[in-house]
DNA sequence: TTGAAAGCGCTAACAT
DNA sequence: ATGTTAGCGCTTTCAA
């Protein structure tokens, strides 16, 4: 592979001036800059980004820091992210954590020796004072709503929504609610804020056994319905995680013969259009949009992401 | 951030003696090892990865070129490789072309730069001459059947699978087949072979006007089943690339509220199942483990991964 | 077993 | 306008 130095043995200029042309060319006499780039061209050049990124201490990559990328919520803020950082060049590498918070600590010491021009954390283990201690190092930007702390965020208003659709569940009748999640509310900032939006409309804590945790695929959804189908025949309606797992909630009950439930699920996916179900769509691409154009550019913000809840 | 520096001054050892703990520690006595490790630890000492990949010609990432992350055949690809990866430490850095080869070429002379110790591609525009041609920089891996080219490549026996699903079309009275694709014979290798096997099993070569390119979402597939069904109401089966998009397709002639013809769909996804269309499987998420693990270990070798027929 | 030094490809002062 | 040079953090001969 053709370096700087063979541009520049070949073009009989020095390796300062094909830098030059490189990184400040209107430093460079139009003559010379020609010839060099000239050359560039013939042999196919370009600059190693690697040695690039060392002696700049800065990359052209983002990383997205993610449990895993099965479950569409992530999918669909990758797909942003990736669709963002396209036209400007910048590559984005995935950073699968599988909930470890050993590996979130792994990603910020490659954060801090300059191997990401910027971080997303789409979702996170470590406390949220770990991360706001690298910010300092660069752009690190969380999808969540993180209050007043010193870190860039972008998040969906995810209350004002899920109380929405609450309000519309009650309203409907229903008064045996069931919630499917990924992780616990000890775990999840995602599952608190939906129990919260819970209790503010029904005015009442949510039964634990009323939440199911571990969903995050339409079979999972199907095995928790088929266990709450069992145990707890009351329940009138279940507030799935995701579209898929929703439909995967309708199968279960279908099978078994019992009286349908009222299922929500959210995504907006097309499993949600084809049963008639409503759900909540969060628009995650235009988040993951946003959180890249926060990822690489400097300063503190925070941005609100509207979601809809879709009556069916 | 602390460098080899750092832990070299601080221990009294020289620079070559860290990097051996780092990289052949059996060749350094075990007091001075402990010595510099413990030191390392408190400092929370990494090394550099770019310095470290310059020095060394290699990094740990691979790169996985591919149109975009939208569709979800390349999106269950991209899960199979992140989830072969993640055991590895390797990155997986998502590399978007929308179809231009340019980018292609960008990211092969990247690659030759050694900022990726290998590549995946999952589609391509570039001819296979072209990537041929890179195999002696390193590891490339294509997901499609490449004869006896060398490069590797892991690939699903579509053709086999083609001709089962449409001799069931067949064997099932339909005569009058429209096909649905993201681009068309002159483009795309898949739908070369899925008009071979229609050739196979049918005897006759499909009707041009019966193949609907630029189809790649469940709009798409709603509109092109409408064209199809206001301007040839004889069409009595629509083969659809992707379950969604026979979702669209379905929802289309309902609305219409004309006869509907069969339906197939491919990818196995939720959607085949919950309007009970038959559909054709190709273990993406297999034939992206098996891509990863092809990309990180040299040698040229071709994998066939089965995919099955799903009547229903 | 450990140390010294050259080099990976490039950038950015600083000199000319 | 162009050239020279000292790093960026690390690995790897080669010596001691």
């Amino acid at each position: 592979m053709a370096t700087i130095h063979d541009v520049a043995r070949i073009t009989g200029f020095s390796l300062g001036t094909v830098s030059n042309v490189i990184n400040r060319p209107e430093r460079v006499a139009p003559k010379t800059r020609a010839k060099i780039e000239r050359v560039m061209a013939e042999l196919n050049y370009t600059p190693n980004a690697m040695a690039r990124g060392l002696s700049l201490g800065q990359s052209r990559n983002v990383g997205v820091v993610l449990p895993n990328s099965h479950h569409p919520y992530f999918a669909h803020i990758v797909d942003g992210i990736t669709d963002a950082a396209f036209p400007t060049g910048y590559r984005v590498t995935l950073l699968p954590t599988n909930y470890d918070e050993g590996f979130e600590r792994q990603y910020l010491r490659e954060f801090q020796q300059k191997m990401y021009a910027g971080m997303i954390f789409v979702s996170r283990q470590l406390p949220l004072a770990d991360l706001v201690n690298y910010v300092r190092y660069g752009q690190i930007v969380t999808c969540e709503n993180v209050g007043d702390m010193k870190i860039t965020s972008v998040y969906s208003d995810r209350t004002t929504t899920y109380r929405a659709a609450f309000r519309w569940v009650w309203q409907r009748g229903y008064r045996n609610v069931a919630l499917l999640g990924l992780r616990g509310p000890e775990h999840s900032e995602t599952t608190r804020d939906l129990m919260r939006a819970y209790e503010y409309v029904f005015h009442e804590e949510l039964d634990p056994d009323r939440f199911r945790p571990g969903v995050s695929s339409r079979q999972d959804g199907y095995a928790a319905a088929q266990y709450l189908a069992t145990t707890d025949p009351k329940i009138d309606f279940v507030m799935a995680n995701g579209d898929d797992i929703a439909a995967g909630v309708y199968a279960a009950y279908k099978e078994l013969g019992v009286k349908m439930p009222g299922i929500m699920g959210t995504e907006n996916q097309l499993s949600s259009q084809l049963l008639h179900l409503p759900t909540i769509n969060h628009h995650l691409e235009t988040l993951g949009h946003i959180a890249f154009n926060q990822a690489i550019r400097p300063g503190i913000r925070h941005q609100l992401v509207k979601s809809d809840f879709v009556a069916r």
